[in-house]
DNA sequence: CTGAAAGCGCTAACAC
DNA sequence: GTGTTAGCGCTTTCAG
């Protein structure tokens, strides 16, 4: 594997007869350059196979066209069944694309990857970082955000009322109102015990959706039955166990998550409990899952892909430092109802 | 969002009352400066958060510490529910944060992107690419191989006998071998109308998995019935129906993906067909699905994730200018039994 | 062991 | 319009 000498500027500008000047002008598609002059030197780069040196670029114009998208998880957990993420970036996708940006995907589930995913930010590798899928007060956005970097988060971030400094801004959906919904469905269906299997609790869509279901219970004076599970579908079949060993009378359930949902289902299921005449279930997210379980999942639709585009055009909107940009944007949230409520 | 000048190497250089090559000495870890002087350069660099500027490094070094993956498709697939590209994305990633590299992972689905990417990496961003799921006769690979950038691909290449110039190195399972044991399970059990629900066949994972069931079912002296889909969930129904339709004795079913055999279960349930008494089916890949289906499936488990591993470690020898590296590489794969055949 | 100096390849004033 | 000239921030000989 050879590795080639690429050819310079200075190589075409030799070539084409040219100041280096006049290349840089043609490459970067100046307008007051003489056409015969201007094909010369196209001509050149194409004979020469010419691409410009990124770095040397990025040296002096402090750019570099590309912007990273960084989730602090695992790969393992980033892509298990998860459809959340990628439904972020499909959205975040769409609006890079349309503005000719290179999106840089990073994960940084571990403290150590954690660490070089913020040397390579700060290093000056991308032009603006957006964050999805934060657990607990991570102060990275807030760092890079203090060191001037474009940063943008999709969740709010928690504890971004106690620091001190900007505040970074984010993208976010009506976690709150979406299981508001849900559990007013379930209350005026007649059902009077409605537990809930809850997210993670270091996660701001845990906490929200919980806070839902219990401001929701309260509002209708029903006694709040609570699990917890990490948005899996094992994690949801072990809490229907639990919730059912608890209260064997238990008749309907709000899952955080449709893959909760759907593992209250087959837990429901081996228990020989029948959904929905004996117990009630919904969901949250409107995957693919709810309309392929048995039977189709009720619930709360969350337009992720929504959420992916908004905050990618605000960020592009930071980087080019327009101003009046919102520090928050709440995306509406929709009960879908189906079969299995 | 101030853009805050950051500090240099020179600024680092004035505060400790050093040289620049010296500071930068201490940065790199060079063993050869005075703990002395060691120790007031690091106190400078933490006092004034002095972070390296990568494009300046680069520049000299001609090195950025970073590694593509090229995936030649849209987020959309990437981030289907399709589970190839999670389990191919974890085993890279578990092979470059050994390596303390960092990851940029980067689709590439339409033409504009497919460009957009070639120039990313030609432009020296990274230190080497690596590529999955290709289609076609894809020409990127050979591209950036020739131009010196180490590059390798998990999926042999398609065409990649009558190219000139050098090879591309691949990774890859083995696929034929796989399809064989499954469709030879079924013929053991006395399946005589066994038909396939065939792949994309511009992609290698589609045409090897045909190719399997063609050369087995011709060995076993049985009649083929060929329908196709695109490894999704709605394609293995619509192509279910297609084959029900075609041949409504059909006794055998073999899937080239776990989503589309978990298709066609559900084709066959809608159909009235019970699963396995009527219709054996056997997917491919032994994805989580595969477990939770009804009844579970039985699937031909591939390794992805080492897959991932083992090109991830296969590129880092080749950006190291080790030698003896493989060509190619194929892992085995493996038949695993459980109700639907 | 440390400093001085020469670029890496490119862009952007500034002249002409 | 086009060329000349300074650097961007860093690493790396080469002297001392």
């Amino acid at each position: 594997m050879v590795t080639r000498e690429r050819p310079t500027l200075e190589a075409v500008a030799r070539r084409a007869g040219v100041s280096r000047a006049t290349v840089s002008r043609v490459v970067n598609g100046s307008t007051s350059v003489a056409a015969a002059i201007r094909e010369a030197v196209t001509r050149a780069v194409d004979e020469l196979g010419y691409v410009p040196n990124q770095a040397a670029r990025s040296l002096v114009t402090q750019r570099t066209e590309s912007i990273a998208l960084i989730l602090p998880e695992t790969a393992n957990r980033v892509f298990s069944d998860d459809l959340f993420f990628p439904a972020i970036i499909r959205g975040v996708g769409v609006e890079l694309e349309a503005a000719d940006k290179q999106l840089v995907l990073m994960m940084a589930g571990s403290a150590k990857s954690h660490d070089r995913v913020e040397r390579y930010a700060v290093a000056g590798h991308v032009d603006g970082v957006m964050f999805a899928s934060m657990h607990g007060d991570d102060p990275l956005p807030g760092n890079l955000a203090r060191l001037g970097i474009p940063v943008i988060c999709s969740g709010r971030p928690l504890g971004s009322l106690d620091h001190s400094g900007p505040e970074v801004p984010y993208v976010d959906v009506d976690h709150f109102g979406g299981v508001a919904a849900g559990v007013r469905h379930l209350v005026a269906a007649g059902r009077r015990r409605i537990a809930t299997i809850a997210g993670p609790q270091d996660m701001v869509a845990g906490i929200d959706r919980l806070a839902g279901y219990r401001a929701t219970l309260e509002e209708a004076g029903l006694a709040q039955h609570v699990a917890f599970g990490d948005f899996t579908r094992e994690s949801g079949i072990s809490a229907m166990r639990t919730l059912l060993a608890d209260d064997p009378a238990v008749d309907a359930v709000f899952a955080a998550s449709d893959m909760m949902a759907h593992g209250a289902l087959i837990a429901l299921k081996d228990a020989g409990r029948r959904v929905p005449h004996d117990v009630a279930v919904i969901g949250f997210d409107d995957f693919e899952i709810s309309r392929y379980s048995d039977p189709p999942l009720t619930t709360v639709r969350q337009p992720i892909t929504d959420m992916g585009r908004t905050m990618a055009r605000q960020l592009l909107g930071l980087i080019n430092g327009e101003d009046g940009l919102p520090d928050a944007v709440v995306l509406p949230t929709e009960l879908v109802v189906r079969d299995s409520a």
